[in-house]
DNA sequence: CAGGATCCAAAGCGATACTG
DNA sequence: CAGTATCGCTTTGGATCCTG
């Protein structure tokens, strides 16, 4: 009867999985998958500032995590495709959700970095 | 009449919150303050494996994005508790999800990796 | 208890050049 | 088009020591 693992724990492999997801253009990457399935060079387009180790890197661990699929078809040239799989779209609501937060809640973010600097500012200066 | 930033544009401001928040660390600290508030070596010790240092940058950083507030009780020694503010408690119902998706489907990503792992052991091996 | 400051090793990432 | 490989810089992060 053990306990399951939780993230909180060190050692579990919890951490991993988290660790993985828990970054910028892995969640960038699959919000762009959601709906259809995309080449690498358009997510590399619309995935403004990603360079193209790191768009390949994330791909294909993401492909390791089960989360998406690259499929290769034997056009002139190559084409790729990249796509959610099942488990992949199990996570792709939240992910979407945890990264339009970051669109609608902006203002209030920046608000009150400003208002933080400020008090800093009045501490050390006046 | 400016379209709205998205984050998929580099540049924009959405980014750098994106970046803020897909951090292990962020979202574990976030996750952990869900309820009530908490105290520093408190949290130090749940989240197993993160460093006192690290802890420190995170709660400030996620204190100048305005996700939680820090009051200080003046008593001996000391006592300083972190919680959620609004803004914070606007989001951790997905951090809550996004995070707990993990536990959730580990065995399912980690299947995936060995059979990745598997594919690609055969294809150098036999 | 709640941190700040520092040192140093490791990881991340961009730029570049090359392949099928 | 869709990548791989390598170099070198930058950033991160852990460990340690110290303070109020």
């Amino acid at each position: 009867m053990q306990q399951p693992y939780n993230v909180y724990e060190d050692r579990c492999p919890t951490r991993q999985v988290l660790d993985r997801l828990a970054d910028k253009w892995a969640l960038l990457i699959l919000d762009r998958l959601q709906g259809a399935p995309v080449r690498f060079n358009q997510l590399r387009r619309d995935i403004q500032g990603i360079s193209q180790k790191v768009l390949s890197q994330t791909l294909k661990k993401l492909e390791r995590d089960g989360l998406l699929s690259r499929s290769v078809f034997a056009t002139v040239p190559v084409t790729v495709e990249y796509a959610l799989t099942d488990l992949g779209q199990s996570l792709i609501q939240t992910v979407s959700t945890f990264a339009h937060w970051a669109e609608q809640h902006m203002d209030a973010v920046l608000l009150a970095q400003v208002k933080y600097d400020e008090g800093a500012a009045s501490t050390s200066g006046a």
